[in-house]
DNA sequence: TGTACATCAGTGAACGCGCGTTCACTGATGTAC
DNA sequence: TGTACATCAGTGAACGCGCGTTCACTGATGTAC
């Protein structure tokens, strides 16, 4: 599954690996407030109290920095999503229900480590031709056909033109939605929104542009 | 209204008006391909026919360039806004009407001149305090105050229970999901919509979560 | 329970490359009289 | 309708700075016997 190319070598001892979360919590800390572009290697390692040479022994070069941190917060990320695609977990439950599982999902997700996710999101702008498919995005193409496919199967309560591509619309614009309002609009110092309601408001869009009466 | 800050001096004679435009011309049409990062003034020269030393007469510095397209390009967007706002265009008009037209100029407008488009997008994401706003941002502040206010004065129409809310959360979903559609999913390689389509669903999207009746 | 050796880990000065920017110079255009 | 001079415009080699990366070296940890 994963594979440390980007690693020099795994670290061997418990005290290079206690170098490396150094590393990697102070590159986490600087990216708050800048960009990858315009974090220096100087600069981690003095934030990490270790030195140039120490990075270099256990990451390939720069670019590997930020691949370490893609693995590093979308475990998480990973472990969430497959709880939610359990055969289980969505057995009898509502459009509603699911839609807002969703939504609640990719709110928790873009809440945290925001200086990692957009600095991951700016890459996979920036690089034209992803070489490195980001793990963030391996997640997604895991959860989103099966959501779709659950949703189709409830096709009956759905009252719309064209339901796939309501579904995959409505997805998009929640999760588009979500990303900036979350990530970006701090950064251009827009009001927050308070999270539940934006939670509710967006599963809330999503149900309505479907047509879904329920309201369980 | 425009400073021309960035230039060190706006062309005098038809000779250097035309070095400026095959310069733009050079820099718009590589930003299609690739990043203004990622962009050198060496290689716009090459493509434009001219100079480096050219170009240092004209820009201030490589950030002036951006900010001599942002021009450019978002002149055309200003006076299809000022158009669209003129006093009597909406007057009498449903609220679908007011939307689909917004939707459309958005759709519009994010489907030209992409590469410029994008550089600028990253730009304002990459340079934290963004200390110039750029002119589309100036653009959607003049535009949404008023579309939110006509869209108010409708209200009796509107059928949701925050409807100061949904009129945003609405506009940004749309929005943002028409802007991730068009300048980066084609980046990514994902099949394209038809714009037509796009449109009228986003439409569609925006309206059922007001809880608009009306399909006028 | 030392001793020898291999590997892991860390240090930071020095290197070097890419690319934005400068600068000394040449030529073109406009204006005054 | 020339001539002189100022300003505009363009040229491209050379500069220089920032920052990623290397490298020669020191010290720590583990293993064999």
């Amino acid at each position: 599954m994963q594979n440390f190319s980007y690693l020099v070598q795994k670290p061997q001892q418990a005290r290079s690996h206690k170098t490396m979360n150094q590393i990697l919590n102070a590159a986490a800390k600087i990216l708050e407030k800048k960009t990858f572009q315009d974090l220096t290697i100087a600069e981690v390692v003095k934030n990490a109290h270790t030195s140039v040479g120490a990075f270099y022994g256990r990451f390939k070069d720069k670019e590997a920095l930020l691949q370490a941190l893609d693995e590093r917060f979308f475990q998480e990320f990973e472990e969430a999503i497959n709880a939610l695609l359990a055969p289980s977990h969505w057995e009898g439950k509502s459009i509603a229900y699911i839609i807002k599982d969703v939504t609640r999902l990719i709110a928790h997700t873009y809440s945290k480590d925001k200086g990692v996710i957009r600095s991951l999101n700016l890459k996979a702008r920036l690089s034209g031709d992803s070489l490195l498919i980001s793990r963030e995005q391996r997640a997604w193409n895991v959860l989103y056909p099966r959501f779709q496919e659950i949703l189709l199967s409830h096709q009956e309560k759905i009252n719309c033109p064209n339901p796939a591509l309501a579904i995959q619309l409505g997805f998009k614009q929640m999760f588009y939605c979500m990303r900036e309002i979350l990530l970006w609009e701090p950064l251009r110092k827009e009001p927050p929104y308070n999270k539940d309601e934006l939670i509710s408001e967006l599963t809330r869009a999503y149900l309505s542009y479907l047509g879904v009466k329920e309201t369980n």
